[in-house]
RNA sequence: GCCACCAUAGCUCAGAUGGUAGAGCAACUGAUUUGUAAUCAGUCGGUCGCGGGUUCGACUCCUGCUGGUGGCUCCA
């Protein structure tokens, strides 16, 4: 009757249980501590609730609060707290997913009332309640029928359709009265959440299907520690202050105007100041790489884009087209059509290749109203876009070059971490199979021979040809789709574009299309979050401001002022019948790298004092050393 | 595009239950000549996003647009 089970630890360590005792008790028998931080358990691989009895022998391991596995668990029990403090307040809820996600979790509901910010306070005082009662999660396996009868009568619809799509044996958790579909696991009981927030509410597809019906999310956060939940509302409130779209307005860069449009940018002086540095950078990089650059227009017939294919799979994100005495005009959404017919206008010869054409070029595209934002997803911008045309056996190095320019430029702006994704080949594709293996194999080597750590997202490349993606990360580990190296065997073919081999007869090139930054205002975007608005030297639009104290040293200012911009330093004086601890109120909040304060002192001794953004007084300096010093860290790139 | 919320001076925001608006900062003028994150005083500044409607009367209520925010969907 009181049968063994063999259980065994990851240390080696291997003992005997009675059959049906529970990883909750197991932890309390080996050691309190390990207990105490205990929240799941992975039975042979597979996550298992700690009073869920093992019925096996089998490889047993204890999930901390410390392990993202763990966290989920955790996070998943919370939002069945929350589901259930909901079903209280709004018996009429019904539910549809409710997991746990990479910060927090969330819960999809069907509600006719619309649920307020007021409505989370509530609901937060109800999960409280809740998790004080101590329910228990119990766990219950029914089979199909059973599930379905009882979610039925619960009149969860979503939840009926779901168990439609799963297999027979499924799982559901009880905890109080409420009662959930879930293949769990969960903590013990609701007792174990300590310290959750509700964060905000939003609309969201059934199934992330458009055309099923919008149910109301509610997205939360929860720790077992107070100071991580703090920590982490602190590190949003911190993403609130690096927003681009605030720091775009403090600090004068760009605005967006209703009257001009949605999505469409304005670059102020310093914005545009901004972007030539960056832009003179580009160039710089791509003639020191043997690119070449080209200027296009920004419109071109229609019949363009319909030889190029862009008619047929692009056209809703397509501005509509202009009649022109009876032509018909496409403002570009792309700037490749344009490329190859640059190419096209000579013959070219195997020795022509690899030809590799960059163009900073503005394309617009129609992008649906609500997913515009700031400067990360607009309807006008410029791509720093580039078309490498080249012979099979140049691909490889081509892709190899591309990598190189790509982590070049990224690092230059501060940026060492990235994510990189290879899409293979879509089921909808165009080309031949063999080509598609030649080219993701070309890839696949570069990346390797780049030493350049990737997943492989499969089926995941666009139609026409296997491509790279590379994610930034900034500071905050947020990460930003900036570069993409792709491959594309579509316009080639649709172009005919050759060029006369050595063997005499005309062969069609392989052409990657790349972009390292993407969308210069995505870049910029990502730059202004990276750094908070407290640029670089090299990219500040103002480096140095010189701060009299008094009238008295306008003189002197002005002869400072002329030297720096001797240095071609980008300088200004701040002459304003202000106190200095005003104009280094105004220079510090502008974050300006450098303020030098010019007194009495500074002038008899022929010197400067210098300021430091953030670090507050260097000391006084002579203006050459100080020069030099700045000189240096503007070449180097340095903060 | 969809769901929810929002739109008041250049900026940040206040303005129960309908009676044509207020602060701080900025700007301007003056005083002050100042030593490392806000000197003082005065002045100017708003058809309350735009268009309809209800009402004797609308910033306030209803409605349609436009734009924004959080998400969803989409994202070459």
């Amino acid at each position: 009757m009181n049968k063994k089970i063999k259980i065994q630890f990851p240390d080696g360590d291997q003992r005997e249980y009675s059959k049906g005792i529970t990883p909750g008790e197991i932890v309390n028998q080996i050691s309190k501590g390990l207990a105490k931080n205990t929240i799941v358990s992975k039975f042979n691989d597979e996550l298992h609730d700690l009073n869920r009895p093992l019925e096996d022998d089998g490889k047993l391991l204890f999930i901390g609060y410390d392990d993202a596995e763990g966290l989920e668990t955790y996070w998943h029990s919370t939002s069945h707290i929350m589901a259930h403090a909901i079903k209280e307040l709004f018996p009429d809820a019904k539910f549809g997913f409710g997991p746990a996600i990479e910060n927090g979790f969330y819960y999809d509901i069907e509600l006719d009332k619309a649920i307020t910010p007021d409505d989370l306070d509530s609901i937060e005082n109800k999960m409280q309640e809740i998790i004080d009662r101590d329910n228990i999660f119990i766990r219950k396996i029914l089979n199909k029928d059973e599930a379905l009868k009882l979610f039925d009568e619960k009149n969860e619809k979503y939840k009926v359709e779901h168990i439609s799509d799963l297999n027979n044996r499924l799982s559901i958790y009880k905890e109080g009265e409420f009662v959930d579909l879930c293949s769990g696991p969960h903590v013990p009981s609701t007792n174990y959440i300590k310290y959750f927030k509700l964060l905000n509410i939003a609309g969201a597809y059934w199934k992330g299907d458009e055309s099923r019906p919008m149910l109301q999310r509610i997205y939360g956060i929860s720790f077992p520690k107070k100071k991580q939940l703090d920590d982490f509302l602190e590190k949003l409130e911190e993403a609130k202050k690096r927003d681009h779209r605030k720091l775009g307005k403090e600090l004068d860069l760009f605005t967006i105007n209703d009257e001009i449009g949605a999505g469409l940018i304005l670059w102020h002086p310093k914005g545009a100041l901004m972007r030539k540095i960056i832009e003179d950078f580009w160039r710089d990089a791509h003639l020191k790489r043997d690119y070449e650059l080209v200027f296009t227009p920004h419109i071109a017939r229609l019949n363009l884009w319909d030889k190029s294919g862009h008619l047929d799979f692009f056209a809703e994100n397509m501005f509509a087209p202009l009649d022109m005495e009876n032509v018909k005009y496409q403002i570009k959404p792309m700037n490749c059509p344009f490329h190859l017919a640059i190419y096209k206008s000579q013959t070219r010869s195997y020795k022509d290749l690899p030809i590799r054409w960059a163009e900073l070029g503005t394309v617009y595209r129609y992008e649906r109203s609500g997913v515009l934002h700031g400067l990360m997803r607009v309807r006008g911008f410029t791509q720093d876009d580039a078309h490498v045309f080249c012979r099979q056996d140049q691909l490889q190095q081509e892709i190899l070059n591309c990598l190189d320019i790509t982590t070049f430029v990224l690092h230059s702006f501060g940026f060492d971490k990235y994510e990189v994704y290879l899409s293979t080949r879509p089921e909808k594709f165009v080309g031949t199979e063999e080509n598609w293996d030649k080219a993701t194999t070309a890839l696949k080597n570069a990346l390797e021979e780049f030493n350049l750590d990737y997943e492989i997202d499969p089926g995941e490349g666009v139609f026409y040809g296997p491509k790279i993606d590379i994610k930034i990360k900034d500071v905050l580990e947020r990460s930003w789709q900036c570069s993409t190296i792709q491959v594309d065997f579509n316009e080639p073919e649709r172009f005919n574009i050759t060029f006369r081999g050595q063997d005499g007869f005309d062969h069609q090139p392989i052409m990657i299309h790349r972009a390292l930054m993407g969308s210069l205002e995505r870049f910029f975007g990502v730059l202004i979050e990276h750094y908070g608005g407290a640029f670089p030297i090299w990219l500040s639009p103002l480096q140095v401001v010189v701060l009299p104290i008094t009238d008295n040293q306008h003189e002197y200012a002005k002869e400072i002022e002329l030297q720096l911009k001797k240095a071609d330093i980008r300088v200004k004086i701040d002459d304003r019948n202000e106190k200095i601890g005003y104009k280094i109120r105004e220079a510090e909040l502008q974050k300006i790298p450098y303020m030098l304060v010019i007194g009495d002192a500074e002038v008899n001794n022929k010197k400067v004092a210098v300021r430091k953004r953030r670090e507050g007084d260097q000391g006084a300096f002579d203006l050459t050393t100080f020069i030099e010093r700045i000189s240096s860290e503007i070449e180097n790139k340095s903060e």
